[in-house]
DNA sequence: ATGCACCCTGAAGTCGCTATAGGGTCAAGA
DNA sequence: TCTTGACCCTATAGCGACTTCAGGGTGCAT
């Protein structure tokens, strides 16, 4: 399988493909004659392992430490779980700084009377001496 | 003003507040004799208000966008408005795809009993051939 | 004169890719 | 046989918004 197949199955760039290579995340497959890269199922098994963790918020370094994981079958799944619940933890402090900026911007924007710069609050808002 | 001083009233990086003038969002101060950067009120205030802008969301160009707005006092403000209602928008693609993961992520959590790799359902959920 | 906290510049590093330049490979069609 | 076009290769630079690092200079107190 050349790296376009490995690419469509796996809804993956081929250049991200490349540089997870490059990282040491996909292990170098063989090469043709022509030095095409050339995949076997493994391979489209661990891509996809990669891409399924980068899907629920894993930056990669956790994916490393995922993959290194999964490798030993009969290892404790504690360091796993200790992992994704940093995710989640990671998740609740962006969800919370998200949800007060957001209530903190449709304040201003609700405030706003669309006239002038000279009266617009989110202007006002954003300035260090109020009015 | 020296650039610490400033740094410590806005709580910005030294490094940051240089970025920015390079950036050309903070002009150029004047300098001291000894080639110190050396603030007025009018800087304090930029400063303030690009922290300020940052902290709710905006991207650099967002905020120089905002500044430029600011300055003509007389202007419109619908500008200013579209930019912090598209914010919004961005927040809240973000807000709906951090809840999902997370949705997902306490799932497998939930499920998997904690003991070993092989029956994890952390990682079963991030392989590509169920078990 | 020495120490120390602070300041300077310029360049490189961070994360997770994406894009670009400049080429090579390979199968099908004219 | 030649050419077209889709695909592949490497190496390098770019993105945003900083942060870090190397290698110095300044200014004040002891």
């Amino acid at each position: 399988m050349k790296i376009g197949d490995l690419a469509k199955l796996t809804e993956t760039r081929v250049e991200t493909i490349r540089y997870y290579e490059a990282e040491g995340l996909l292990p170098a497959p063989a090469r043709s004659r022509g030095n095409y890269r050339l995949y076997e199922t493994a391979h489209l098994h661990r891509l996809s392992f990669i891409r399924r963790s980068r899907d629920l918020g894993f930056t990669l370094d956790q994916v490393r430490a995922l993959l290194r994981l999964a490798d030993d079958r009969s290892g404790s799944c504690a360091e796993v779980d200790r992992i994704a619940a940093a995710n989640v933890a990671e998740i609740d402090r962006k969800l919370a700084d998200l949800k007060a900026l957001r209530a903190e911007l449709v304040r201003h924007l609700d405030d706003c009377c669309a006239t002038t710069i000279d009266h617009c609050r989110i202007i006002e808002a954003l300035s260090p001496q109020p009015k």
